[in-house]
DNA sequence: ACCCAGGCGGGCG
DNA sequence: CGCCCGCATGGG
């Protein structure tokens, strides 16, 4: 008789789990993913196949089903959309570290069920540095162009193309600078040509797993284009080292406001006033302190 | 028109 | 070091 475990693998239960929270946080994933948030609807890419999921339920409890448009197999269709979102994260527990006040308890109570996305490293480096002194509506923009125009065409069984994968650092090391300026990159185009070399030919982004937190974050520094923000980024979202505290305008001005009565306080500062604070998970209480802030502070 | 956006590199003191 | 500036582009 089939396993339970087995005729249920195109469905996973969720708990603390937020589709809108999750998808509307800017974070890689959520560049280029299409979603229907009303209908609990998601779509996304991975390199060689596109995946449809619908969730079902609430935030405290709910369901996602996956269905693959190329055949993944189901168990490994379950494994990539565990590991993209981390949903084996004990966020209550996260939670409980984390609110160490009533201001950051706040932000995870109203956005409960956000959860961090784990992105392949080289598609957290592009998304970042395309990122910076930029705002969310035109860093999507930006990203699917980049898709629509560098990523290899995904094709179902029947040979049909079904979609566009993420362009790897190789596809778009031949692009340049005027090139990538035309996907509306902007002075970023420098950056993006520059690095996509650099990560084809001298830096092997794939080997930087078992990196400790500070030298994961010198070797991203020595790409063009890639400061200690998107370093950050990087870290957190491409390599899941929940230490990461990224700190970009949003942030500082959240923590100044929430800690520090306004009152400006330098990167390094705040950056060191997190990472004591919020230790091991430091890295989810940005993500609440960002998304939160941007929600308090815009008129 | 003007201001701002998930910053960075380079130049200056 | 730390500070300050310009940078492409599109939306409010």
């Amino acid at each position: 008789m089939m396993s339970t475990a087995e005729s249920m693998a195109d469905r996973i239960d969720t708990s603390y789990f937020d589709l809108r929270h999750t998808f509307e946080s800017a974070q890689p994933l959520t560049f280029h993913a299409d979603a229907e948030i009303e209908k609990g609807y998601m779509r996304y890419s991975t390199y060689d196949d596109v995946l449809q999921l619908r969730f079902f339920g609430d935030s405290r409890s709910g369901s996602i089903h996956m269905k693959s448009l190329a055949g993944m197999p189901e168990h490994c269709v379950e494994k990539e959309v565990v590991r993209r979102f981390r949903l084996n994260d004990d966020l209550p527990k996260i939670y409980k570290m984390i609110n160490t006040d009533n201001a950051i308890g706040n932000a995870t109570r109203h956005f409960h069920g956000m959860r961090l996305t784990l992105n392949d490293p080289w598609e957290a480096t592009l998304c970042f540095i395309v990122s910076q002194f930029n705002n969310v509506k035109r860093i999507r923009l930006i990203v699917r162009k980049l898709i629509a125009t560098y990523g290899m065409e995904i094709k179902d069984k029947e040979g049909r193309v079904i979609g566009k994968a993420f362009p790897r650092s190789e596809d778009l090391a031949g692009a340049t600078e005027k090139e990538l300026m035309e996907c509306g990159t902007g002075f970023r185009g420098r950056y993006i040509a520059s690095a996509a070399k650099f990560c084809t030919n001298n830096l092997d982004l794939y080997k930087l797993n078992a990196k400790d937190y500070d030298s994961l974050m010198e070797n991203l520094m020595e790409i063009d284009g890639v400061g200690e923000k998107v370093a950050d980024c990087v870290a957190l979202m491409g390599y899941g080292n929940l230490r990461a505290f990224p700190i970009d305008v949003w942030v500082k001005r959240t923590l100044e406001k929430m800690y520090f009565n306004g009152k400006d306080k330098n990167i390094k500062y705040l950056k060191e006033f997190a990472q004591e604070r919020w230790g091991d998970y430091a890295g989810y209480a940005q993500q609440y302190i960002f998304w939160h802030g941007r929600e308090i502070m815009k008129k």
